[in-house]
DNA sequence: AGCATCAGGACTAAAATCATCTTTATTGTC
DNA sequence: GACAATAAAGATGATTTTAGTCCTGATGCT
């Protein structure tokens, strides 16, 4: 349907979570699932799924929990939605050379493959550390909206 | 999947097909269904749908078939393509302000509002008559390689 | 040993996808 | 003006994907 699916947008938030921790810290699948609104036992399968792509690292028992595999500023938006649902191709044309006979004398083969690259572009703009950080701005501005909304005018 | 459908691709293909087509024309289902490599009953839906929805208009019974509602020129794939799938969103966030409570704080809305943006401005950039002349170009060159293929060094 | 926590599979309901088959409406012809 | 030819419109269906839940097992701390 040309939209992200649910398993996309929960990794995203799950990613980003995990971004937001300090350096070294695990972190529980309940805490992930309670702070960013996400079925608890839905989100144990993405994690799963992260961590098998390589994203994320896990620590079973007690004490146990998930980690990023790496730097919070070498993660994108499009790597982290390509490792749970794969590949993004915006049309089926754009999966590999060949997979549309007709793609040679298609017109609107070249403008799905420019559409494509600017969305790449785009997610992969800014990574996990930046978004933390421009998150924070959001929740101190909205703070600081709500506190003064008796001046507003 | 952030993925085109079927439905979207082959809506695209048979409003091409009818941009190429002299003015006052209409198309048989068959014929477009040949052309383009549709299956015939299933685009004979798809038509039915972009009539509903206004793009298309259609005649019955003998000498009928199928004909642009307006020229070529001022329907682009961004139109054919949410006359067939409804308006898109590359996120559910998008869908209407409010949808996603987490909006206000979450860095990544932006992003997306940027994505959809730069897609609409790409799927608006041309208009039908424009890619059915980018698709006689690509046909006279892929021909004329085809001629020339040993002069090629 | 016992508890906390992830791993993995089985299961499900609903929707989307990708199609085919049947019915209904229109029109040209006799 | 009846009727057959033609084509749109509608009904139906199989398969896959989506979006979850739940239960059992594996593993590591304390």
């Amino acid at each position: 349907m040309l939209q992200l699916t649910r398993d996309g947008e929960y990794a995203v938030r799950a990613i980003l979570h995990l971004s937001s921790q300090p350096m070294g810290q695990v972190t529980l699948v309940n805490e992930i699932a309670e702070a960013q609104d996400v079925p608890k036992s839905y989100l144990s399968k993405i994690m799963q799924h992260l961590v098998k792509s390589g994203l994320v690292k896990s620590r079973r028992g007690a004490r146990g929990g998930f980690i990023l595999a790496k730097p919070a500023d070498q993660i994108t938006l499009r790597e982290t939605i390509e490792a749970i649902e794969g590949p993004i191709h915006l049309n089926v044309c754009l999966v590999k050379k060949g997979e549309c006979p007709r793609d040679e004398v298609c017109p609107v083969h070249p403008i799905w493959r420019d559409a494509q690259n600017k969305l790449f572009e785009i997610l992969d703009s800014k990574n996990m550390a930046e978004l933390v950080k421009d998150s924070e701005k959001l929740y101190r501005q909205m703070h600081k909206a709500g506190t003064r909304k008796d001046k507003a005018r």
